[in-house]
DNA sequence: TCGTTCAATCTGCTTGGCCGAATGTATGTT
DNA sequence: AACATACATTCGGCCAAGCAGATTGAACGA
């Protein structure tokens, strides 16, 4: 199954139960943290806010970085700023998109840390995206 | 860096300076952190991640919990397995689920926080889906 | 003034991925 | 042995959301 990377890994792992109890209740607001992940599970805009977790950049930069049209560029940006993800900063033509909030940076080392470990098994998942 | 935020310096407390080097490729990795996120862009499969965040269930359970046929209940779980949210342990035939890292409570606390400080805007959001 | 550039929005097309239902495979019970 | 339970896998249908390209509008420079 999963290789654990079972660094002192005991008999009897905890099961995680010191859980903050904001996880309890799950109620309505499921549906916009579930949106909040998926506005990361594109892969175009992941690699944009990656791009902009290194600095500020303007639209034109970011197409020039994917490689995509500007329209779709366009609507990427505009929905991680939606999301909280990044904010906007308008100067005569250019827009400036930059990340604002330190945790998101967080968030997406967090994730990456968790990720590598189950690399090839999140690669070999066919439940999500048989995707080249 | 390219351009310091030293510019008309914003109101803005901390703006996000210090990222990690992890974030400086982006080449092939992308793809795979885009899929771990997505695995939880999926408000079934979220519910499901928090109701073993408090604890080991049985498929049977989840199901109860969620309210969705048996069939798809196991797609989700057998998804969250492979992506490294879960790990499943079989017993007779039972088959228990549990979280066994607890970075993963750390990824669920730390984006309803940030979902949560935009929640209007997340909510709106119509570019990922109009649908509630 | 007019033409250029940057960016947001619209149109149509195509695909990823969620769903229930049906089916398959162990395991436990009688 | 047959039967029941618990879970996994597969199938056809459907909609959210991805894409390129065209259009619109605002902000410059000549």
């Amino acid at each position: 199954m999963t290789g654990n990377p079972g660094t002192t890994a005991p008999p009897v792992p905890r099961p995680a139960a010191a859980v903050p109890p904001l996880l309890g209740d799950a109620g309505e607001q499921v549906g916009v943290v579930a949106k909040f992940f998926r506005a990361l599970g594109d892969p175009t805009r992941l690699r944009l806010l990656e791009f902009l977790l290194a600095g500020e950049h303007t639209v034109s930069e970011c197409i020039a970085h994917v490689g995509l049209s500007q329209g779709r560029v366009s609507v990427h940006l505009a929905c991680l700023a939606d999301c909280g993800y990044v904010a906007a900063r308008r100067q005569g033509r250019f827009t400036h998109y930059r990340v604002v909030d330190p945790r998101v940076a967080d968030l997406v080392v967090l994730a990456r840390s968790l990720a590598a470990d189950n690399c090839t098994a999140l690669a070999a998942c066919p439940r999500i995206a048989p995707r080249t």
